[in-house]
DNA sequence: CCCTAAACCGAACGGTCGTGCTAAAATATT
DNA sequence: AATATTTTAGCACGACCGTTCGGTTTAGGG
């Protein structure tokens, strides 16, 4: 009954996969066209502008997300294990899962001096997501398996050095263990905070 | 004497601020002609591809952290000194005394995918840099005030976490308490290691 | 002062960019 | 089956891309 729906979805997956790769300033709308066989016009009738284009993509991403890490990690127990989980997801996502980089990466970096809409739109992702990791600890201190003056603030911002941080060693240096990297730091996180 | 010489450094410089705001993909020749109140094929002829332009610009930029950040530091006393001093020289590096994000960061999200020379060259310029850190946190060692155990890799891998997350907290969040978070952070990864 | 080499400019190249048109084809509704 | 609506292709536009080339200016050494 819809048709274009189908396409659509094709084409942000097309997107979505070729900016992981190459950020989303490489993104262009003939490329594009050609990956997913189509033309330039029929494809870029789909959105307005490449602007609506690019934040498309970024809610796709988004999504990604939350289906692959985020919701899988909310059948965990309330707590330690849950925030455990979303970890373990984020990083099994961000080096196996995706077919380049960490879309959200190359966004923050390509748009975090360039104000306008696009700016705003991830920023608001990224807070989102952040908040997502506040929520947790939050849950996880109220379950009384971290101490009740934890800041949950400080903590979310600890684990999320250590996701990028463990990005950019397996992405860029090619560390083989980054992995292990990883995971000693998170559990250092986790002992300073445990009761 | 040399007239080249000092356009050269001028155009370099040009081109690094203007990566430092928009990044390595949105370096344009004829922009940063402009810029610098050239002609394109001017300033072209200093460097033979625009490749050699962006490599330049890394080595420009790495020149400008060793000068900002560790040349300084190594005044301060061998050992945790001098880490906690390269650590907050990075820090004011990255937050104010670039024009706008981490030229490196940049060059990391947008070649981490895509092979080739300019690729190789970030990365060899990132080893280095994690090196130094590597090494100072070995002196440490050396001078007794961290642990004889401790695992230089994995510090650095720490340090290194810390600060991209600092990085992307201040500049794209624009969290006000990104500073704090960065200071706590690092104060309990030297504790931790700490005899 | 001349000569050579370097620095620099202007114009042009083949391409690709994002973005509009118009018309045809495909689909949905009646 | 006829009509209305959505989707797609073809084409063209102005702008900018990296790069090349030929010529002009500039600087330094004999």
């Amino acid at each position: 009954m819809n048709k274009g729906f189908n396409t659509k979805e094709n084409i942000l997956k097309a997107a979505f996969e070729f900016t992981s790769k190459f950020g989303f300033e490489s993104l262009s709308i003939g490329e594009l066209a050609k990956n997913v066989g189509m033309s330039k016009s029929g494809l870029f009738g789909h959105f307005k502008s490449k602007e609506k284009l690019q934040m498309m993509v970024m809610d796709y991403a988004a999504e990604n997300f939350t289906l692959k890490v985020i919701r899988p990690a909310l059948k965990s127990d309330r707590g330690i294990p849950r925030i455990e989980k979303i970890m373990l997801n984020w990083k099994k996502w961000s080096s196996s899962s995706l077919p380049g980089g960490c879309p959200f990466l190359s966004a923050i970096v390509e748009f975090d001096d360039r104000p306008g809409p696009v700016h705003d739109h991830i920023k608001k992702l990224q807070a989102t997501m952040i908040g997502t990791f506040e929520r947790s600890v939050d849950i996880a201190i109220e379950e009384g398996q971290l101490k009740k003056n934890t800041d949950k603030n400080q903590m979310a911002y600890e684990l999320y050095s250590n996701m990028i941080g463990f990005h950019i060693y397996n992405r860029l240096l090619g560390d083989k263990g980054s992995s292990k990297k990883f995971e000693t730091f998170y559990q250092s996180i986790i002992d300073k905070y445990k009761v």
